[in-house]
DNA sequence: ATAGCGATGAGCT
DNA sequence: GCTCATCGCTATA
């Protein structure tokens, strides 16, 4: 049985999302969801603002799906996509502060024959966990998880262990949000730099 | 009530 | 490279 080890909730409650998004690089992402334990190394993340035209909590709008940012970081934040995908982010900063990190790729780890079945996959690639929706499948997230606490039982992300493993962190825009204007060119996409999990 | 569309991914050329 | 599936959310009326 495993037992959590989760960053504190007031790593979460920072005011920093950038840095929030970078010391997410190397740790690692779990669920349990249906009684089954999975989880991978989070390798590519990506910082959302309300100071910025990508968020969809911009400038403190409050709406039934961006409610969940106005909470105290340390809560997750799932929504569909393009009417298919489920996103997953993890709510930063303090109450009334609407800041996430989305998580786009994981390494897998932990219960890989679980997420293949989620997959519908018979082997390990990219493919398996390398972008965003694709994780969510593979980790069994769907907006059952909306609001759920990052301290556990059903998600939770556990600091690196092994802190003296060298990261290198690269940056560049972030995918898929043309609709931003002038923001949409902030290098707020960060990953670990060569690694065969990341999404593009 | 309803039109418009999206923080993607799969499949095909 | 290109197309398009698919539906909840949002804005507007």
């Amino acid at each position: 049985m495993h037992v959590p080890k989760p960053f504190p909730t007031a790593f979460y409650q920072r005011s920093d999302v950038t840095a929030i998004a970078k010391e997410l690089l190397g740790a690692t992402l779990f669920t349990q969801v249906g009684d089954h334990l999975t989880g991978g190394k989070i390798v590519e993340t990506e910082a959302y603002s309300e100071r910025e035209k990508a968020c969809h909590a911009h400038l403190g709008k409050k709406t039934g799906r961006t409610r969940i940012f106005f909470e105290p970081g340390g809560v997750a934040y799932v929504y569909l996509c393009y009417g298919i995908h489920h996103l997953f982010n993890v709510i930063t900063h303090e109450a009334d502060q609407g800041d996430a990190v989305l998580i786009r790729a994981i390494e897998p780890i932990t219960g890989i024959d679980i997420m293949q079945k989620r997959r519908a996959m018979s082997h390990t690639d990219k493919r398996l966990t390398g972008g965003p929706g694709r994780l969510s499948q593979a980790l069994g997230i769907d907006k059952r998880l909306y609001g759920a606490s990052m301290q556990g039982p059903d998600v939770w992300i556990e600091p690196p262990q092994n802190i003296s493993d060298p990261l290198t962190i690269v940056s560049g825009p972030r995918i898929g949000i043309d609709y931003a204007g002038e923001d949409k060119d902030l290098p707020w996409r960060y990953w670990l730099k060569g690694n065969r999990w990341v999404s593009r």
